[in-house]
DNA sequence: GAGTGGTCTAGACCACACT
DNA sequence: GTGTGGTCTAGACCACTCG
């Protein structure tokens, strides 16, 4: 009997984390194809693949959609409760910004909205959508619903950086309470192909309503993160 | 040619969905063998698994060990701002909360330990391990690190059910601040054992350093949560 | 066009849970 | 002991990406 033991995935995920800890491997750096790593541990593409699904669930790795495997650079820290930007937040850390508008449209709020925003239906709002990265990769989409009755004439303003700025700015209107809602999930379909990632991916959604000083809802945002990219801190004063 | 068109997982997720919505399976209750799913859909258990994982994702299925696949009932919705014990936010929920000490011990603050928490190396603490659930499933676990300086005594209490309120009600002391982290990453073959859960499950890691009145670091609170049975939701105002 | 990731087939063995 | 989930082998085809 020729008998060869056969190759555990717990071993390949070993022998990438080496790769990945020695620095033969750097943040979004490819590995290589996963054909090659089967036959350079003699094992199959099942086994090694799902070496990297366990690879990836730790956020060691992460995919971009069938363009193959990276290592994943530092998440993002992100504090809801400190009054910063994206752009500025993520600049801190070291790493490149990125956010493009998707659509502005003026809309009226379904019952799903309304009901999340406690406005009535049909109340008219302006629907933004976002997606925002670091480096070479998406990192999140979000859909910000404004109330126009509070912020007239927001749709003709340059939102790509940041509503909370022009709502500060232009409107003198200051943030009241914020109600922050977190889950882990799977990404839609849609939501999938804007981050570049397969579709199930693994995903953080945030819900954010804000008030104004009134405690008058301003805005509701709903974020989709790569599981991977995120690091919440809040703190919190009682 | 016989060629039976393949069956995709997509399709097998969509059949379970139905089973779910329709009422056929219920929150905790059992799903049919990987193989019976497999047999009565016409496909192999590879794709049948692949299906499972999806929902399993979605939070819509959970694992239990080697026992099978369950319906997920619905989430622990957690607010860490409002000065509420876990057994009786369970129980608001409509579900029945349940507390198991695992370990009291008294340590020493090692290096890791004692740059979380910004104490001197070698500090004395007590730690403490729990494990805690809602029905029959185990939801999360988490390791209590207390300083003995600020809270003389605290090991000789009964700590299973909850921290807080001994320290409010047994040293008159007050919380002040309260620092949050979460990351999703994926259980250690300990935490996974502890809440039958396999090895490498999807879960919610929270870091809560606790501050009093003073300033001064009461406890460092770590927990590992099932991603699935958690919705986290924090209020804050500015 | 070559190569890659994404998916599916059709088996197999093992360790553990349940009865 | 029986059956289950967990894992691995050894192929295959397709759709997409990249050069």
């Amino acid at each position: 009997m020729t008998a060869r033991k056969a190759v555990t995935s717990a071993s390949v995920v070993t022998y990438l984390r080496s790769c990945i800890n020695k620095g033969d491997l750097n943040p979004d750096d490819k590995l290589p194809s996963e054909r090659e790593i089967s036959e350079r541990l003699q094992t199959t593409r099942v086994t090694t693949r799902e070496a990297l699904k366990q690879l990836e669930a730790q956020g060691v790795i992460y995919r971009s959609n069938r363009r193959g495997w990276f290592v994943t650079p530092d998440r993002i820290k992100y504090d809801p409760s400190r009054a910063m930007f994206f752009m500025d937040y993520v600049a801190e850390q070291g790493q490149q910004p990125f956010s493009r508008e998707l659509q502005k449209t003026k809309i009226k709020a379904d019952a799903e909205i309304a009901l999340m925003m406690g406005v009535p239906i049909g109340e008219p709002l302006v629907e933004l959508q976002r997606l925002r990265g670091s480096g070479v990769r998406p990192v999140y989409v979000e859909r910000i619903l404004l109330r126009e009755k509070l912020l007239p004439g927001i749709d003709k303003k340059d939102l790509e950086n940041s509503v909370s700025r022009v709502i500060r700015n232009d409107y003198q209107t200051e943030y009241g309470r914020i109600d922050l809602d977190m889950v882990v999930g799977s990404l839609s379909v849609t939501d999938a192909e804007l981050l570049q990632a397969p579709a199930g991916y693994t995903s953080i959604t945030i819900q954010r309503l804000s008030y104004d000083a009134k405690g008058e809802v301003l805005e509701l945002d709903l974020e989709q993160w790569r599981h991977d990219a995120l690091q919440l801190k809040v703190s919190l004063s009682s």
